[in-house]
DNA sequence: AATGGGAATCGAAGCGCTTCGATGAATATC
DNA sequence: GATATTCATCGAAGCGCTTCGATTCCCATT
C-alpha cells in the first residue's frame, strides 16, 4: 500500500507538501497541487486513519453510547441509531457503537482515555447520567440524545416532549375524550430511577390534560404484551370511565390494544388509544394501526450527531440545546368518544 | 495523559520492557512486571489505541457492513447489531457500523484501505455480493452474516433455513393445513435480485411441503402493512382454499392480519399464520400475536462476530460456516385447521 | 540597488506505540 | 572451568502521518 513518503517522491515534492496538498492546512500552488493529485491516482493512495489520527490527535471517529440492557431491541432507538450513523458518514467521520450497560465496569473510562474517539453521542439518558462525570472528566465532547437534569449546560438533542404532549392532549380532547390514562414502561422505576424523559414528561402531561380539562390517571405497564394486557385488565375495572390511553411503552401496545379487545371495548369506537414516540413500524403492526404522536427518531439521531461533529472544533462554543418536534400520525386507533357511556 | 515512556521511567525499564509486559510478548520477569504495573497504576496510563493500532498495524476495530436502505430499521437486523457489538466488546474489539448502501460509491473501499479496520461482518448479504470483491481485494477478513451463493469459500454465519423450513412446514402439516401461501418481501425482486436468502429458502420450502403433501403457492407483498392487506385481499379471492401462510416480511404481517380479519378469516380459527424469521418484538405487538418460527437475531450476530475476531490471526484457516437454528414459539395466530370447509 | 513581505515549499521533530536484533546475566553442559 | 543455552531486558528503528519553524523565491517598495 503507498504511502505518502511514495506520492511525494513520485510528485517530486516534499512529505509535508503533500500532506498540505491534502489538508488544505497552508496555500499550494495550483501546479504541485495537480502533481501530487496524479501521483496519488496513479498509485492509488489512501491516507491511513491511524497515522493520521496519531498525529493529529484527531481520529474522526465518535462513539454511539448506548446501554443495551436499558433500551433492548427497542425500535425508535433503533431507528435513532441509523440517522446518527448516516449522518456521521456524511460528515467523514465514523460511528463506534458503545452497549456495554455499566459505567462501574470502568470499560467506558477505558474506552475515553484510549484516544480512539473525538466525541461521544450519549443515548438513553438519565436524569443524573453518570456518563456525563466521565466523558468530562476525559475531555471529551458529547451531545447527550435525551436530558439530564442539567442539560442546559451541554449540547443535547432530544423529542420536544411539551410540543407532543400538547399534540397528544389536544388530539385527544378534540375527539371528546375527558378520562385518560397514561401507560408508560415501569413507571415507578422511570420516575424514581431517573430517566429524565419520564419525569418531564409525567408533568407536562398533567399541565396540559389540566389545561384541556382531561382527568388523566398514570400507570405503568411492563415492557411486554403480557405487561399491557394485565395492566388493562385492572384498568378497565378500576376505572371503567376512562375512554382514551396515552401508551408510551412500544413493547406493552400490542397487549393494551388485545387486553381492550378482550375487556370487550373495541378499539377506536369505545376507546381511543395514541402511541407516543412510538415509530411508525410499531404503529402498523398493531391492529387497528396506532395512531401515534412522534418524532422522527432517524431526525434525532441525525442532528445529534451533527450537532456534536460540527462542535468539535470550537471547544469554546455556548451549549445548544435542540428539541426535534412530533407529528401527529392518525392511523385507526382514536375515534370520537362514543356519545354517552 | 501518561505515556508509556512515562511508565518506563517511573518503573526504572526501558520502554520495550514496558510494552512487552503489557502484551505478554515476551517474558518479563514477575518483579519488573509488578514495578510496571504499579508505575501504571500510579500514572493513571491507559495505553493509546491509535499508536497502538498504527504500530502493529491491528486497530482492533471490526466493521459492520449494513446497506441502510436495503434492510430500513428491519428489527431482526437491529437485534442482530446488538449481539455483534456486544460480542464486539467482550472480545476487546470495537464496532464500526458502516450503512453506506452504495458499493458504488468507493466509500467502502475506501474505508476498506484506510488502515482502520481489521475485519468486517456483511450483513443482507446478496447471492452475488460486491462486497465479498472489495473486501478481498482489500486484504480484509470478512464473516458473511447471511450467504452467497459459493460461499462454502468464506466465513458465514446464518440462520439454518433447511432446519426452520421444516419446523414451520411441519407444524402446519401437524395442525393439518394442505394449502399454505408463502408470503415474502417484494419477492421477484428478491429472486432476481438476488437475496440469497430468498433464493434458498423458496427452494427449500417447495422441498419440504411436498413432503408433507402440502401444496405451496408463492406470493410478495411490499414491505408495508399497506403491502400486506392488499396482497390478502387478492389470496382470500384468488385462493379461497388456502388455509394457512408463511409470512417472512416483519412490516407486512399487521396488514396480513388485518387483511385476514377484513375478508372474515378469523385467525386462528379459520386461518393459520406463522412468522418466518420474526423477531419476538413483532410477534407480540400482533394481535393476535404470531406464532413464529425464528433463530435468535443476537446469536447470530454474536457468532458473526465471534467467528470474525477468531479468525483474525490465522488467515490460514479453512472457512467455517456456521448454522444458527430456529426456534419454533407457539403463540395465537396458529391453529388446526378448521374441520370441513 | 537594497529592503521588506508574501507565497510556496522543505526538513525535521514528533505522535505513542510494537517489534526485532543485540546484550548481559544466570544457568546448564561436558 | 570453558562453552553453550536460556531468560530477561534494552535500544533503536520504524508505523504513516501532522505541524511548526525555517528557507527560498518572487515581486512590490523605497
Amino acid at each position: 500500500m503507498a504511502t505518502m513518503a511514495d506520492v511525494a517522491k513520485r510528485a517530486g515534492v516534499s512529505l509535508s507538501t503533500v500532506s498540505y496538498a491534502l489538508s488544505g492546512e497552508r496555500p499550494i500552488s495550483e501546479a504541485t497541487r495537480e502533481r501530487v493529485r496524479r501521483a496519488m491516482e496513479e498509485l492509488d493512495y489512501a491516507p491511513n486513519a491511524l497515522a493520521r489520527g496519531l498525529a493529529s490527535r484527531r481520529s474522526s471517529i465518535i462513539a454511539l453510547l448506548l446501554p443495551t440492557s436499558e433500551t433492548d431491541t427497542d425500535p425508535f432507538m433503533s431507528e435513532l441509531i441509523f440517522g446518527a450513523t448516516e449522518q456521521a458518514q456524511r460528515s467523514s467521520y465514523h460511528l463506534l457503537l458503545w452497549t456495554d450497560p455499566s459505567v462501574e465496569s470502568g470499560r467506558l473510562v477505558e474506552l475515553t482515555r484510549q484516544g480512539l474517539i473525538d466525541g461521544a453521542l450519549v443515548a438513553a439518558v438519565r436524569l443524573d447520567d453518570p456518563r456525563v462525570g466521565v466523558l468530562g472528566e476525559a475531555g471529551i465532547p458529547f451531545t447527550l440524545v435525551g436530558r439530564t437534569a442539567d442539560c442546559h449546560l451541554v449540547d443535547h438533542v432530544d423529542a420536544d416532549h411539551e410540543q407532543a404532549v400538547e399534540l397528544t392532549i389536544g388530539h385527544l380532547a378534540e375527539l371528546g375524550h375527558r378520562r385518560v390514562a397514561f401507560i408508560g414502561a415501569d413507571l415507578d422505576e422511570s420516575l424514581s430511577g431517573g430517566f429524565g424523559i419520564m419525569v418531564r414528561l409525567v408533568e407536562e402531561l398533567r399541565a396540559a390534560a389540566e389545561a384541556a380539562g382531561i382527568q388523566l390517571s398514570l400507570h405503568g405497564a411492563e415492557r411486554s404484551s403480557e405487561g399491557g394486557r394485565s395492566l388493562i385488565r385492572h384498568l378497565v375495572e378500576a376505572a371503567p370511565d376512562v375512554t382514551a390511553a396515552i401508551v408510551m411503552n412500544d413493547l406493552a401496545v400490542g397487549g393494551v390494544l388485545a387486553g381492550l379487545e378482550a375487556a370487550g371495548r373495541s378499539v377506536p369506537h369505545d376507546f381511543s388509544v395514541v402511541g407516543l414516540l412510538a415509530t411508525s413500524l410499531v404503529a402498523e403492526l398493531t391492529s387497528p394501526r396506532l395512531t401515534t404522536v412522534t418524532p422522527s427518531p432517524t431526525r434525532i439521531g441525525q442532528r445529534a450527531a451533527e450537532l456534536l461533529i460540527t462542535g468539535l472544533g470550537r471547544s469554546d462554543r455556548a451549549p445548544i440545546g435542540e428539541l426535534v418536534g412530533a407529528a401527529l400520525t392518525i392511523r385507526e386507533s382514536t375515534a370520537r368518544r362514543a356519545s354517552t357511556s
